[in-house]
DNA sequence: TTTTTTTATTTGTATGTACAAACAATATTT
DNA sequence: AAATATTGTTTGTACATACAAATAAAAAAA
């Protein structure tokens, strides 16, 4: 089968969608002072207990390089700490970070907010579940 | 409403499943020696006449400083010509780039392949284009 | 117990993309 | 015609992410 327009490839309009969105999560996420990816950061390590580059990395959907360099960055800025325990690294907020997690929240709701109205709530929640199983299909 | 998984934020869906399709991408380009995204501006000059960074940066929807860099990289590698018409810059293809457009158009119908192959032709296309709807619904 | 393999993490380096500011040309208003 | 605004393009700079290689620890095999 034959592809002819960028739109009907799933590389271009996933891209094109992603950055649309990352810039609208940097837009929400701004008055945290943080990127995006570095509140995600902070919000997968605060669900968790023992938590590991690894596991963070699954559950982000990064590579452990990635989160290495994010983890820096915030232990820089004094939000985590890090433990080397054997071959392992435990990852834990520091109380810096532990009091920036309801701003955090807020503005995660405020960007789910922002495209919910764009998209209306229910289609928008179906195209998430959507491309999140592609990418979990995709990635095996 | 809230959320209280990733899964659910589009933000992080999208930006997963680009990640994974660029990966894709890199691999079915890679016998044109070429990065997507350099394919896809070759074939984006190809399908045109007249073709300014301005245009290009629409179709790909990317910004046009992007395009700037990206047309700098391939007049490097002498497969794009530029030439300055008052304001304007008119980008076309060298014949060196003209004879890769048959290979560049067989990785991506390889490219649509793969994904299709494993989301299931239909499905695949349907997910695109529900993406590509979203990501012009939130552009705008 | 020594050797080999696997696993977790980090480091060096590269790339794609964007923003903001600069520049340059055209169009609009006065 | 001169002054102003708009538009198209490029440049300086920054950032998120990844790959490949290096390191280090643990597990498995010999």
């Amino acid at each position: 089968m034959k592809i002819n327009e960028y739109q009907e490839c799933l590389y271009y309009s996933s891209n094109a969608l992603a950055r649309i969105m990352t810039k609208m999560a940097d837009e929400e996420f701004a008055p945290t002072g943080l990127a995006p990816s570095f509140a995600f950061l902070l919000m997968t390590i605060e669900k968790g207990n023992k938590v590991h580059p690894k596991s963070i990395s699954e559950q982000m959907m990064l590579t452990p390089s990635t989160i290495t360099r994010l983890i820096e960055k915030m232990e820089y800025r004094g939000l985590v700490n890090r433990k080397t325990v054997g071959k392992n690294t435990e990852v834990t907020l520091t109380d810096k970070a532990k009091k920036l997690i309801p701003a955090i929240t807020k503005c995660w709701n405020n960007l789910h907010k922002r495209y919910s109205d764009i998209l209306g709530e229910n289609a928008g929640s179906i195209l998430t579940d959507k491309i999140y199983a592609a990418a979990k299909t995709l990635a095996s």
